[in-house]
DNA sequence: ATGGCTGCAAAAGTTTTGCAGATAC
DNA sequence: GTATCTGCAAAACTTTTGCAGCCAT
């Protein structure tokens, strides 16, 4: 069922189930923190390509609809995962450029506090922080 | 004394104090949650000019010095800040692009675990969470 | 004096847009 | 059948780079 929901929801909401969006998602979801350029060279490994204007209207809906999410890990162009998945924070170290993965038990607290004061649901399952690391400070 | 503290700074690393980069500081100072372009913008104002490009760079510089740090609050170009200053953390919310600052005291204890568990010492003073506000959860 | 810094211009990289044809429904 | 979606190409926007001359030290 979790294979076909997602399509459910694009229809139910007045959107078309393509190849190409399956695609993307399918990139997404086997990539981990994929730029849409590498979204786009790995769903071209695909027999049906995927143009790259298709690529970033592709992200743009599925993270209106909140399927996928994107963080700034570093310079350059975003990266893009499953919001369902990535159940981790990063820590980026502003000095070496060093991405640490933390698992999200460490910000339960200030989750709960976000919500409690502030009817904020915060997107726990990826969460960057900078910073400087230990070697860096 | 905090005048001028960042210049003897940058002596003592060999780098040099000239007039556009006191005004790209000034302009980060003046302006919050400035993209460089606006930074370019203000700093234009004044008599003397600044090239867009001497703008990233000095961004670059000082960032890597720890004055400024920069987040994206949205699409396109970050926003650069004080280091010094803005301490607070956004909540940008996903639905409706809203942004909210909370004080930093939110989050003192992530911090306090960061270092401890890590050794990492996060940015505090410009921490992004993204989510769901209330009205679009 | 001299090595770092700036402006300029061009290139590289990233994202958006208009439009004609294709396609999911 | 038709409104949405895609590919293509061009434009817009953002960031980086090479180099000659300028300037802080």
């Amino acid at each position: 069922m979790a294979e076909t929901s997602w399509d459910e929801e694009l229809r139910a909401r007045g959107y078309r189930v393509t190849p190409q969006r399956q695609l993307v998602l399918e990139a997404v979801k086997g990539l981990e923190h994929a730029t849409p350029e590498a979204i786009c060279s790995r769903v071209r490994e695909t027999a049906r390509g995927v143009n790259i204007s298709t690529v970033y209207r592709t992200l743009e809906l599925l993270e209106e609809l909140g399927m996928v999410s994107h963080t700034h890990l570093g310079h350059g162009a975003p990266t893009y995962h499953l919001a369902s998945e990535a159940d981790h924070l990063h820590l980026v170290c502003r000095g070496c450029g060093g991405v640490t993965e933390v698992s999200s038990d460490t910000v339960q607290d200030l989750v709960a506090k976000l919500d409690r004061d502030f009817g904020f649901s915060p997107d726990v399952h990826h969460l960057t922080v900078f910073g400087r690391c230990r070697e860096c400070r």
